[in-house]
DNA sequence: TAATTATCATAAGCATACATACTAATACCA
DNA sequence: TGGTATTAGTATGTATGCTTATGATAATTA
């Protein structure tokens, strides 16, 4: 019996692998824009809800709200996105994502669908399909309940 | 046909997701400890392979190298571990965890237990099962190949 | 053996994450 | 309506994670 944990083995350690990985080919497959994955995500979400702030934006994308004004930030100085303080409530800024932000989101869209596919490569179709929704239920039930 | 891409469900982003519950869950079993899941990791590992210098162990734990030697410096000034030179090649250092650090990762290692299991609570036992397969198959398939 | 190349480690810079604290503004409640 | 609780956003500090650069040392090769 070993006095060490077995960390290898263990899912937190797969999934903390797993990401290392997903990253590593985001950034690989969109190399040739000068986006994050994190920015990328950002764009994209404001093409479907420009005019978003930034705390119901950074929740419906999963991203901690902290962090989230200083990403901002930096797409904000590419011009990608545009911030606009809430008339009606002078605490929120609104965000809105400016044509070349949408040029470079719909740009990326090719790559990105890359990534993903290349990410669960070693994976067959059957398999993918199960990762997917083994995930979807792990995520989902931690999202509840306040376990 | 949406102008966005729908990353809300691609594989990078529930990856991303399991990987945020998975360290706020670490966190929170082992928030009795004033150590992170990397910090843990590295202890122990050095319980199995005392000694170690820092480059093949951060590759065992698939640590980024670079960042390796700065988490290694944090608990060293915690006196979890010692770094040695090697007489044989002055290049390298050596590590070793103290008495101390042994009994911080033995201590930890229920708290650890516990939070693996908490990640992956919203699934079956044989879904757990599935998701360990699907993640080292994932794992293993991008370690070799230059793809 | 001298020159080249590779390796270990650190440093510096950028980009997340997250907790905490603080300001400004809004909402709510007695 | 006055006071309190919430909320949006920012600032701060700590901890990763990765890239690139640099210094020191080894290993290899011409």
């Amino acid at each position: 019996m070993a006095k060490s944990f077995n960390f290898g083995e263990a899912p937190g350690h797969l999934i903390r692998r797993a990401q290392q990985l997903a990253v590593a080919i985001f950034m690989e497959e969109t190399s040739a824009f000068d986006a994050t994955p994190v920015q990328f995500a950002i764009l994209n979400a404001l093409m479907d809800e420009p005019g978003e702030d930034q705390i119901t934006l950074s929740m419906r994308v999963a991203f901690d709200p902290a962090t989230f004004g200083s990403v901002v930030g930096r797409i904000e100085a590419k011009g990608w996105v545009t911030r606009k303080a809430d008339p009606g409530d002078k605490r929120r800024k609104l965000l809105w994502i400016t044509h070349e932000g949408e040029k470079v989101a719909l740009g990326m869209k090719r790559a990105v669908a890359k990534a993903q596919q290349r990410i669960v490569s070693p994976l067959d179709a059957s398999e993918r399909e199960q990762l997917s929704v083994l995930l979807g239920k792990l995520v989902a039930g931690h999202e509840q309940p306040a376990d």
